[in-house]
DNA sequence: CATTTCACCTGGTGGC
DNA sequence: TGCCACCAGGTGAAAT
C-alpha cells in the first residue's frame, strides 16, 4: 500500500491528532514479525512518553518522543510494509483483525497499528543508544538535479529497478516508479546508466510532480490503503499506467503493456515511452 | 561489489 | 459454494 505520498498523508494525519499527547498504556500482539525491536523493549520505552511530533522520512513514520521539541529522547519508527495502517481511534472503536499494537493516550485516543500481511515493522530507538533514525537513500522531493543524475551513473540495472532501490532514493515504490516513468516518457527496462542527462532531469521533475500531486489527493488507494482516520485517497483516479495493462493509453490510445521488471508488475505505454 | 531472485504473509479475484 | 492459481503498495537475505 504505502509509498511516499501515502506515508506522508498518514504521518500528517497522525501528527495533527496526537502531537503533545502522552502514551499511558501499551499493548502488543504476540506475532514476532512486526517487531524490529522486541515488544518488551518497545513497551518499556513507550509507556509514559510524550509524543512531541510525528513526521515522514522515506517510507517510515517517525514519532518523536520527549518532553518537548528541544529534548527528544527517543523515537518510535513505523514502517507500513504492504498492508500496514496506523490509525488514530477512540478506545471504543472495534479492534480490527490483525491489530498488532495499541497505544492508549492520555487524551483518551488510541494509536493503533494494523497489518494483515505483517510486512510492516515497528522499531523503538533510544537516541542515546541507537542514534536518530536516518534513511539510507535520498529524498526524491528535495534532491538536487546533479545529485539525482549521479545516483544512476554507471549502473546497468533497469531504471525501474533503480527507482525502487531504497538506498538510492527513499520513498518511491511500484506505483510512482511506473507513473513517473510514463510522465517522463522513459521505458522501465532502459539501463539506468544509459539514460541521458536530459532524460534523468525529466524523470526527476516527473517524480516530484507525481509525488506532490498524489500527496494533494491523499495518496493512492488501490485496494486497502487508508489514512490515519480510515479515509481513502484519490490519486488512483489519476494513474496513467499503473494496473492499466491492456487498457488504452490516455495520451495515444495504444494499449498499456504489463511486463515484469525486478520481479514486480510493471506498466508502460509502448508508444509514449522510449 | 552490483544485480537478481526469492521468501516472508494474508486476502481478494477470477477461472473452472 | 469450493478449490486453485495468481496477484498485491515492500524489503532484506541468499544466490548469482
Amino acid at each position: 500500500m504505502p509509498e511516499l505520498p501515502e506515508v506522508e498523508t498518514v504521518a500528517r494525519g497522525v501528527d495533527e491528532r496526537v502531537h503533545g499527547d502522552r502514551i499511558v498504556e501499551v499493548w502488543f500482539s504476540s506475532y514476532p514479525q512486526p517487531f524490529k525491536t522486541s515488544a518488551a523493549r518497545q513497551h518499556r520505552g513507550l509507556a509514559g512518553r510524550k509524543i512531541v511530533a510525528v513526521h515522514r522520512t522515506g517510507k517510515h513514520i517517525v514519532c518523536e518522543l520527549g518532553e518537548n521539541k528541544k529534548s527528544i529522547e527517543a523515537q518510535w519508527v513505523v514502517h507500513l510494509g504492504m498492508t500496514g495502517r496506523l490509525l488514530v481511534t477512540t478506545p471504543e472503536a472495534p479492534v480490527a483483525k490483525h491489530t498488532h499494537a495499541r497505544l492508549e493516550l492520555k487524551s483518551g485516543k488510541e494509536l493503533r497499528f494494523v497489518d494483515p500481511r505483517r510486512f510492516g515493522r515497528l522499531e523503538f530507538r533510544d537516541l542515546k543508544k541507537n542514534g536518530a533514525f536516518a534513511a539510507a537513500g535520498a529524498e526524491p522531493l528535495t534532491i538536487e538535479p546533479e545529485a539525482f543524475a549521479a545516483l544512476f551513473r554507471g549502473r546497468t540495472l533497469a531504471i525501474k529497478a533503480a527507482l525502487l532501490n531504497q538506498s538510492l532514493l527513499t520513498g518511491v515504490g511500484n506505483i510512482y516508479a511506473d507513473e513517473s516513468l510514463f510522465h517522463a516518457g522513459i521505458r522501465p527496462r532502459r539501463a539506468a546508466g544509459r539514460l541521458t542527462r536530459a532524460e534523468l532531469e525529466r524523470l526527476r521533475v516527473a517524480l516530484v510532480q507525481v509525488l506532490e500531486a498524489s500527496i494533494r489527493k491523499g495518496g493512492s488507494s488501490v485496494s486497502d490503503y487508508v489514512d490515519a482516520t480510515g479515509v481513502r485517497g484519490f490519486y488512483q483516479l489519476e494513474h496513467r499506467v499503473y494496473q492499466r495493462g491492456g487498457e488504452p493509453c490516455h495520451s495515444c490510445a495504444t494499449p498499456i503493456e504489463r511486463i515484469l521488471v525486478a520481479g514486480r508488475g510493471t506498466h508502460f505505454c509502448p508508444k509514449c515511452q522510449k
